[in-house]
DNA sequence: TACATTCGGGAGCGACCACTACAGGAACGA
DNA sequence: TCGTTCCTGTAGTGGTCGCTCCCGAATGTA
């Protein structure tokens, strides 16, 4: 009773194995393409014991959403706020994401890959992707909004729409086209160009650009 | 003998439904969701006429990328050199670009689809992807060559895979999020960031942004 | 000891997969 | 009236798919 339910050991290990390997398959081959007897294969368990701590293959998918997201959370660490100036303190922001996103890109690319498809019944994990993506361009409001407190909420919202999209394009460049793109300075060109669009809005007071 | 070949009609006319058919599944659910049983049930024709047009699916998809180029191609009328001033034109023909993405977007759905996928042996249709897309990101580096010849080549490099991957990202959050974003104006608004961007770095002598 | 819970292991379910063998109808040229 | 080519329709093939059943070993609790 008093005992918050002692884990097993080698269960919370095994799923730790198990979503590894899901989320290696489901990188590399999308939704359909991530089998389960491939996941057994990689993760050496048989394919009774992943139905075991996963519901079924849509509930595999989703965790291994989530577990990349928190990964991807984790790994990425922000810059500090010291007394730059807001540009420079975009672009550093830039850059951590940047490097972020080269060392674990397994969250982004499962996710687009997901966001990209449009099946009849849609994976839930799917949805999470894309929770988790208009918040993320809530955020980018949010810091936006904070640094140009001069600029309307349209044109906030046009902004933070265009970096975050354009940020998932020059990912998806540096996944596609491998490493000589160099995804930190293309992030770092990438902020200084929705800054420049940021002050260009702030100053002429009409929404268009 | 001097005849050239009279087609059936029939035949030509399957190929085209066919293509039709499978264009629209794989351009929802990607290259392993594209089934032959589900082609075949919304063209209307058995498996064995798809396999006697098609030498099997790789070859059906790549048909698919390679017509669905096509008609894009055809679909997308870039404006005439009017006597605009260079920022206008670029702007210009990035309304025109999103306009005909807008309207005809299978080929570059199915296209990011395949190539964020990584399978070991790898599909021929992404390759042909791949290379139509590095084509189209030399002609927007001639075309920036040509407006700003004072940039050297580096930046043009820079800017142009810049302004291809994000206007990727533009069209996936498009994609993704529903008709309520206005892809034209964001890709005007990122063709006047480009250009901006171009500005900048011809004016000052160095390469770092 | 007795019993329940937690997992790993193997075997196998029906459904679906990409793909094929084959027969035959329709349109040709001879 | 043949033979040939083009294309469709039927009826499969072996293999893989997601998923389940069942057993047993290991680890609890009483």
């Amino acid at each position: 009773m008093s005992e918050p339910r002692k884990q097993r050991a080698n269960g919370i290990e095994s799923r730790r194995r198990i979503l590894d390997a899901a989320a290696e398959i489901a990188a590399e081959r999308g939704y359909e393409g991530t089998g389960i007897a491939a996941v057994s294969a990689r993760c050496g368990l048989p394919a009774s014991s992943i139905y075991w701590h996963f519901k079924d293959k849509d509930d595999l998918i989703t965790a291994v959403i989530e577990r990349s997201f928190e990964t991807w959370l984790t790994a990425m660490e922000l810059p500090g706020e010291q007394g730059d100036s807001p540009r420079e303190r975009v672009v550093r922001m830039a850059a951590a994401v940047a490097r972020s996103l080269v060392g674990t890109p397994d969250f982004l690319r499962l996710g687009l890959m997901l966001a990209l498809e449009r099946r009849p019944e849609e994976p839930r994990g799917r949805t999470v992707f894309l929770q988790i993506r208009s918040v993320a361009r809530g955020k980018v409001a949010e810091i936006a909004a904070a640094l140009l407190p001069e600029l309307d909420d349209a044109s906030i919202a046009l902004l933070a729409t265009y970096a975050v999209a354009a940020a998932d394009g020059l990912f998806v460049a540096h996944q596609t086209e491998g490493d000589e793109i160099d995804l930190v300075r293309l992030f770092e060109l990438h902020a200084h160009l929705v800054f420049d669009a940021a002050e260009h809005l702030a100053h002429s007071r009409n929404g268009s650009p």
